[in-house]
RNA sequence: GGAGGUGUGGGUGAGUGGUUGAAAUCACCAGUUUCGAAAACUGGCAUACCCGAAAGGGUAUCGGAGGUUCGAAUCCUCCCACCUCCGCCA
């Protein structure tokens, strides 16, 4: 959410972010209703003013024939007031939609563009390796070794069901334990946070109202988050913090839960794509500054960079293009893992900052001490390590001519073992 | 699942229909005092929105949403959270 007095002097910039963003959103429309919010809600106000003033006068007036009079006069203004209450309500639920509509800023580095497609390269780590073999798929491979099983996945969870085994479910702890171990140095609050989550949070977060249906939805009217982004940032809803204290910065694993609902005939096959993943995500909460967004966003960045160096996996750093950026976002790079049996590249991280998008909505602030002022914090969040995707790059760049998997040297400690060989 | 209770400002807590945005107290901030500090004393201390150049004025907010009333922290309905007891269960 932006702040409506924002939007009133730039106007011309929230239409801009929205053609930007390939998003339709009519900022004009927005004013009309604003417009008449004020009117109205000024009017009501006044009426309210008097009714406030003649109702301590009715507790003066000793004279009982004046006080009826009185009494009387504001019956009448209480009248008309309910009917101008209707229609303000009607007004300010529409006022309410737009205002959760409204796309943030994006940067003035974000390229133009209208899919992943057109997202451009900034850095890339690594050398694909070159095969004296033709390179197995991570799903011949984890077949082959017993690292997972998607026929009983499939049977037990149903469509995009998988069941890790034996190193593949030790791999993946292995990294989770591996990432908490790096990022934890770094001044990282690790947290588990819930996955079954209040509506409240997906609104604040800007998961909802327009992404209901990529959502899980309970019949008590919780929701299954697709990150723990949601539940760590709602840990401090409604919170007021010392500015001392900022940034907070939290690595939070959760299990995360995506319907998938956009791309039904998407990455069918595999463990790319899966309705039920575990992540470990980082998630700051800062300062109300761009140059602090901007310098976290980076450092983020270069955390998950890091993670992917030290398990000598090639990768590559997109800056994002408008159209692919989430309503709130104003900007974002995508780190994609090399994947040798596609010959491509395939998302693993996405890094973004918010600016005090999120954190209005969910209402976290702090007290700068300098002014006495309560401000919006900004908010940011990368992913550190999500499985069992990067299992997919893991066990291919890592496989051997025989089909036997070495272990990445980093993650040996927590796997127990330099080679999987089934 | 059943029965009962509670929810007031940063904390504790008074307030059960009318100048109550809200007593008191603690915390906090500023000042007086002091070489400095403590203590004491004095003063200040909510947020959001609207009007205004400002001074200032107005409106709303006592868990949330509705309702009753000329008027609601106070009465009614629903919802949420927490607590106690019983039942059930890991």
């Amino acid at each position: 959410m932006l702040d409506i007095k924002f939007i009133r002097e730039n106007s011309d910039l929230v239409k801009e972010a929205a053609r930007k963003k390939h998003l339709s959103f009519d900022v004009v429309k927005l004013l009309e209703v604003d417009k008449e919010r004020l009117t109205l809600m000024t009017e009501i106000e006044q009426m309210r003013a008097k009714q406030n003033q003649v109702s301590v006068e009715i507790t003066k007036t000793q004279d009982q024939n004046a006080k009826m009079v009185l009494i009387y006069d504001m019956k009448l203004v209480k009248e008309e007031m309910q009917k101008k209450d209707e229609v303000l309500a009607k007004i300010m639920k529409s006022w309410r939609e737009l205002m959760l509509a409204v796309p943030n800023i994006p940067d003035m580095s974000v390229p133009e563009g209208g899919s992943d497609k057109e997202n451009v390269e900034v850095r890339s780590w690594g050398q694909p390796r070159q095969f004296t073999f033709e390179p197995k798929s991570h799903i011949d491979l984890m077949i082959k070794n017993d690292l997972v099983d998607f026929d009983r996945g499939i049977k037990v969870g149903g469509f995009r069901g998988y069941i890790l085994k034996n190193e593949g479910a030790r791999m993946s702890m292995a990294v989770w334990q591996f990432v908490m171990d790096e990022l934890t140095p770094k001044g990282f609050t690790p947290m588990i946070v819930p996955s079954l989550v209040r509506k409240e949070a997906f609104l604040g977060t800007g998961y909802l109202p327009q992404g209901e249906e990529d959502l899980y939805k309970t019949q008590d009217g919780t929701y299954l988050s697709g990150t723990a982004e949601v539940g760590t940032m709602a840990y401090y809803m409604d919170e007021v913090l010392k500015k001392e204290e900022l940034p907070k910065k939290m690595i939070s694993f959760n299990t995360c839960y995506r319907r998938e609902a956009g791309s039904h005939g998407k990455d069918t096959k595999g463990l790319y794509r899966v309705h039920e993943f575990n992540k470990v995500e980082q998630v700051v909460l800062c300062e109300a500054s761009h140059e602090q967004s901007v310098k976290l966003h980076e450092e983020l960045t270069v955390n998950a960079e890091v993670l992917l160096q030290a398990l000598k996996l090639p990768y590559h750093v997109v800056l994002n293009c408008g159209g692919d950026l989430g309503l709130g976002q104003v900007k974002k790079y995508d780190i994609e893992a090399w994947i040798p049996s596609e010959n491509r590249y395939g998302e693993t991280h996405s890094s973004s900052y918010f600016h005090d998008f999120q954190t209005r909505r969910l209402n976290i602030r702090y007290k700068d001490q300098i002014d006495g002022k309560l401000r919006f914090a900004h908010s940011l969040n990368n992913t550190a390590l999500a499985t069992p995707r990067l299992l997919i790059s893991i066990v291919e760049n890592y496989q051997n001519e025989d089909g036997t998997i070495t272990v990445p040297e980093v993650l040996r400690k927590y796997v127990g073992k330099d080679l999987i060989s089934r």
